[in-house]
DNA sequence: AAGTGTTTATACATAC
DNA sequence: GTATGTATAAACACTT
């Protein structure tokens, strides 16, 4: 089977769904998330098969994106003025393909019920999603914790967040957001024990132990990782908000104004092609349709929010 | 106006 | 046979 991003399928139609084209512009980012404009340049770029029928392809896309739970919304940053939104991977969809491999998903993801209430999330995917997998964004282009090594191997993090239904404002904090002193105080004693930088230790190591190639030389579509990572940017995510606060919960909206990124002292640098994590990522290899995931040989146990509707 | 996002509906293929 | 996953179409609302 030929790989993705050769465009090694001429004019044939990819035996990608919508799911895995999108988690692969995803995931190939930099940023961990991207725009829609830029999920169909990704996607017409690699599969001439999607350079006609745009209209066609292009709305089942979009349905794909609202109707899947393992794709999140994150907002755009006032400074980064556009149309639409970010779209990113669920933290915990990790394992989603079967086989580490993107041609078949291994079964539907869907967020858990409790996240939903939980959590007071008016978005249907839930604010704390976006805000981890903001997070896991920062991670990818300047912080060490890149997200799907959280996923598959190291679950602590997420598991704080799920379960203990952090506010928006604690993933913030640990992004380096300025977060007000009562919120801060507030993660301090909510999640104070929550090694971020570990994980990735522990993840190399189990993915070591395990067998795992997590190597640095290839990343998604066998693309070289060395020659997409020429500068590990310190940019961050765009800031994590909630789509559609509730009334009840309000995290971002009830914060005061300061806790909004200021464009000028924090200001990322745009979104780049480039893949700084990329290497040290299983999701390199969830991209690698021949080489088993560690998410496989776990098996998908390891998911909570992996359910059968 | 065009792009984006959501929702509903239908049809087909496959797994259980 | 039923449930699930996916593809497609379409209508509509919202944003830029």
């Amino acid at each position: 089977m030929p790989r993705p991003g050769k465009s090694s399928y001429s004019d044939q139609k990819p035996p990608y769904s919508y799911i895995s084209l999108t988690a692969m512009a995803i995931q190939h980012s930099a940023e961990k998330m991207l725009p829609l404009s830029d999920i169909y340049k990704f996607i017409m770029e690699r599969f001439p098969y999607y350079r006609e029928h745009t209209q066609r392809w292009q709305n089942s896309l979009r349905h794909n994106l609202s109707f899947n739970d393992c794709f999140i919304k994150i907002p755009r940053r006032p400074d980064q003025p556009g149309k639409g939104s970010f779209w990113a991977l669920h933290p915990d969809c990790g394992d989603m393909f079967e086989n580490g491999s993107f041609l078949r998903r291994r079964k539907r993801f869907k967020v858990l019920r409790a996240e939903h209430t939980h959590l007071h999330a008016g978005s249907t995917k839930g604010a704390s999603a976006a805000a981890a997998a903001a997070a896991a964004a920062a991670s990818t282009s300047g912080f060490k914790h890149p997200f799907a090594i959280e996923n598959i191997i190291s679950r602590d993090y997420k598991g704080v967040l799920q379960a203990g239904g952090l506010p928006l404002a604690s993933v913030m904090h640990h992004l380096g957001y300025p977060v007000p002193g009562q919120l801060g105080n507030v993660v301090s004693s909510v999640w104070p024990h929550v090694g971020v930088m570990d994980s990735v230790a522990a993840a190399a190591a189990a993915a070591a132990a395990a067998g795992v190639p997590v190597g640095p030389e290839y990343g998604a579509f066998g693309v070289p990782v060395k020659a997409l990572c020429h500068s590990a940017s310190q940019s961050l995510p765009a800031v994590p908000v909630p789509i559609k606060p509730t009334p009840s919960l309000p995290p971002v909206a009830a914060l005061p104004p300061t806790l909004t990124v200021p464009a000028a002292a924090q200001q990322p640098p745009a979104p780049s092609t480039v893949c700084p994590a990329a290497a040290a990522s299983p999701a390199a290899s969830l991209l690698e349709p021949t080489a088993p995931s560690a998410a496989e040989s776990k098996g998908s146990s390891l998911h909570s929010v992996l359910v059968h509707s």
